[in-house]
DNA sequence: TGTTGTCAAGAGCAGTGCTCTCTCAACCCC
DNA sequence: GGGGTTGAGAGAGCACTGCTCTTGACAACA
């Protein structure tokens, strides 16, 4: 039973998912990945409920359709910061990527939420959204990977790497396929988690009593940041 | 109308409260906040749901009393670490405090999420959860004030600061009354959110490819950012 | 001994995810 | 072109949710 993509009633169909997704991207916006109602997207596509179970065997299969997207979308943005600033030097570069991903967030929230902010409980991350998951993070890797190459990076080691860790590093390292050292590349892990970090208690409200320049204050620490994942921070 | 809080009548009510609270607590561990039922909370008390409303007018109430237990949790965790190291140098003191709230945060992660995941959609946190909130952070800060008082933390400015974030963290350090300069000021903040990034990243599933030995890896991470927070990254 | 205030119960409303059966039109193939 | 196949949608229904309102009972107080 193979299925043929040319076939009307395939065409109809990859129609009639896209038009869920996008009503319920819609909903997602404006309600919240709790909020997302397969009633009200039937609803709002004039269908009766049960007719969206013909494409989407349960909410949790829609929102990992969502899941992926968002992953995509902010892999996407990571990437094109990536790539529009090939052939810079490593700060302005790191700079521009961690400026797209957080304006990015900012400007949807709730998108940033369902990837970054807590896993909907019960909710099991399916494979097919590991390797869009990683988009984004293999970007700012291969910026700092393109940095090290072009000898911008301080690779001298500042820390002693315990076994497990060493061990854990090469995994990523294989799996990333990124040439970084230990050093480095636990420099840059630290760099993008602190980016996570920094966006996560602005967008859900932890900064909202003291900072006022959201932005300003973003810059500042971003610049820190970058320096210490250049030049590397003290010797431990 | 004042209420006597000796009266059996208002002994009994606050008794109730604290039984409904700990079976919500219970149900928050299995199903996190996203599950919670008051339904639910009723059947396990044994009682129905209508009468769970004579003390908490709605399940956001609910929550916000949970969230206001859980916030208090944290900080009971970073203040106990922060006595418990009283004395001692810093690096030992912030060490001790990241590792408490991590362990914390890794015993009871639905706890964690509901406090620093994705704040539940709609639900905008009342006042009364601003000063719990507060509480975990400005151990931290309290620590790294300690520190600077002590001699023992690099305050040599590393990089400019903008007038608009010269000004928000003159609001921060009045409203959290420690005496740190813009430089340390910025540096313990960026401590901070990189280590709720650290464990936001790892307990919502995001390194689960490719690390194995969470604590190793953690500790290698915490060491090189205390370095940091501590003498202070390169010059921007 | 009333009176008053509080509590719990129960019914009910509107909404949810999801399942099942049914109908009917569109498609595909001979 | 006609007939069998398939799949889309409708609709009813189940078990659940948060929340409201009314009603009856009991305990505390004057």
């Amino acid at each position: 039973m193979p299925i043929d993509p040319t076939t009307p009633r395939a065409l109809a169909r990859v129609e009639r998912i896209a038009e869920i997704k996008e009503a319920a991207r819609r909903q997602l916006v404006e309600v919240g990945s709790d909020g997302l109602s397969l009633r009200a997207v039937a609803r709002e596509l004039g269908v009766v409920s049960s007719a969206v179970y013909r494409y989407f065997a349960s909410r949790d299969e829609l929102l990992t359709a969502l899941i992926i997207d968002v992953y995509d979308a902010v892999g996407a943005v990571a990437e094109g910061a990536a790539a529009a600033t090939s052939g810079r030097r490593i700060g302005e570069r790191w700079t521009a990527l961690a400026r797209a991903v957080r304006s990015w967030a900012v400007a949807q929230p709730h998108d940033y939420a369902l990837i970054y902010g807590s896993p909907v409980p019960g909710y099991r991350a399916p494979e097919d959204t590991v390797s869009p998951a990683l988009r984004a993070p293999l970007a700012a890797l291969g910026v700092v990977a393109d940095g090290v190459a072009a000898g911008e990076v301080g690779t001298e080691r500042r820390s002693p790497v315990a076994r497990p860790v060493h061990a854990d590093l090469a995994t990523l390292r294989s799996g990333a396929g990124v040439d970084l050292d230990d050093e480095v590349l636990a420099r840059a892990l630290a760099a993008w988690t602190g980016l996570l970090g920094h966006i996560s208690y602005e967008l859900f409200g932890h900064l909202h009593n003291g900072i006022t320049d959201y932005d300003a204050f973003f810059e500042h620490q971003l610049a820190r940041s970058t320096a210490i994942l250049i030049e590397g921070g003290p010797t431990v």
